[in-house]
DNA sequence: CGCCTTTTGTGTTCTCGACTACACAGTGCG
DNA sequence: CGCACTGTGTAGTCGAGAACACAAAAGGCG
């Protein structure tokens, strides 16, 4: 059973200061379009330089190693977490142990168990994918935040929304479409924005987690979308090699 | 197909001045608590007479009648929808016409299909489940409202919350449970806070069009249910006669 | 290089729920 | 008072994907 607390969390507090306020980058801005699993929003792009340190000032900054959970099920604590660098991944547990990733957390957004970001729910777990950095802020915090300065709160609606309209779609999806369909769909969304040959980078488990099915299943509906030509598999890596050709399968 | 489009809504506009701003009302707040799939929450439950007046300087009311789209796909104005009253279903259709229902918005709520409110997607339809009356705002016009007034954005953030938590929960049991406990999840979830014996009064259609299914496989799953004496059933009646023993059947 | 873990490829059985096809009971309405 | 429509019950077929069971590659690493 996963339910490792975190010990390192709270233990590696350091004063954030040390972390100068960044310019929002041109590549946070790029990845802020993407609406696939893989949400990202860079909450503070118009924000300027003092706002930041201000923000700095309220929040504290700690790190965690790839696969150790931030936050899990029975955590009654309305934390708001934002991720500077790495990866995180919320998932929920069946009682059997299966496993449904819900939405895999990208740099410069939020995310936390507080009813305002949807995830106070009983049984979502958070771990971090990659190591990362996290800041944390308690629900006081962030509402201090966004009385004093309201546009952070239109970004967090950004968040939420694209979480939203990415959740409603999966829903979507899993009630109309066949797995090969939804499979190819998820596909195009992992890769959307990128440059070059598309390429995905996943184990089929790891697929079958965010796709709700068996591993089996990703194999097989794998096997029928490379019979079409429209995609290359290898170890842990599959290239989408006729885009159209897979949106059209995507559209069942 | 159902692509009729709202005539009467634009035309029927009133100054909305005609509506004496209301106190929140208890049953609002009550209703506020509800995290099913009748999301409700009192927007304004915390603003002053005086800010209610200004917002609806900035507004245009409207009444739909039972039946009329509000909006559908390919509708590209970024509006948004505050419901006074009835009640509106969102849901999309599929290629061969099923249909699902996304949301039911209760009064007091937003809605609409900017990106911040996670339906500007391609398949998302508005559709009047009673007479209803709401208030049409622009994108710029909420904006200007939140920065203005934060406190609104936090609220819009607890709307957005709440649904996300319904959504995920809803995909969690897609993934996870079969029908009869889903159903049985449905069930608990639209009678969550009624008083006296919990009845749902619905048809086994527009359950089966909630859960994503077929109506053979809710009249059957009802069946089942009823089986274990947790409920009775009549025509667009279902009466939660052992809620315990529901919640058992939810869990699988 | 050989051992061990991770990832992937199959094959087979079995169950749920999609889909089809009726039959029939309330209900409302002309 | 009969007719149409909506809502329910009941089979029965069929296919997708769950669930279980191995086998074979492909890397990593000592």
């Amino acid at each position: 059973m996963v339910r490792a607390r975190l010990q390192g969390l709270f233990g590696s507090e350091t004063v954030s200061g040390t972390t100068a306020p960044t310019v929002p980058s041109l590549a946070a801005q790029e990845r802020g379009r993407k609406l696939g699993y893989l949400s990202a929003i860079d909450i503070f792009r118009d924000m300027g330089l003092e706002d930041m340190a201000q923000l700095d000032k309220m929040t504290r900054m700690s790190t965690v190693r790839k696969g150790q959970i931030i936050f899990s099920p029975g955590d009654t604590d309305e934390m708001l977490f934002l991720l500077k660098r790495g990866r995180i991944q919320l998932y929920t547990l069946s009682p059997d142990g299966r496993k449904l990733v819900l939405s895999i957390v990208e740099p410069d957004t939020f995310f936390g168990q507080m009813s305002v970001l949807g995830q106070q729910m009983a049984s979502t777990f958070a771990e971090a994918v990659e190591d990362s950095t996290v800041c944390i802020m308690t629900r006081d915090d962030i509402e201090a935040l966004i009385l004093e300065k309201p546009r952070v709160g239109l970004r967090l609606l950004e968040v939420l929304g694209a979480r939203l309209l990415a959740t409603e779609t999966r829903l979507e999806e899993v009630a109309f479409k066949r797995v090969p369909a939804r499979l190819a769909g998820l596909l195009l969304r992992l890769t959307e924005g990128a440059t070059g040959t598309r390429t995905v980078e996943l184990s089929h488990q790891e697929i079958a987690e965010i796709l709700g099915v068996y591993r089996e299943t990703v194999t097989n509906a794998l096997d029928r979308l490379k019979a079409t030509g429209a995609l290359e598999i290898g170890r842990r890596r599959i290239a989408l090699t006729d885009v159209g050709q897979l949106e059209r399968l995507a559209e069942e």
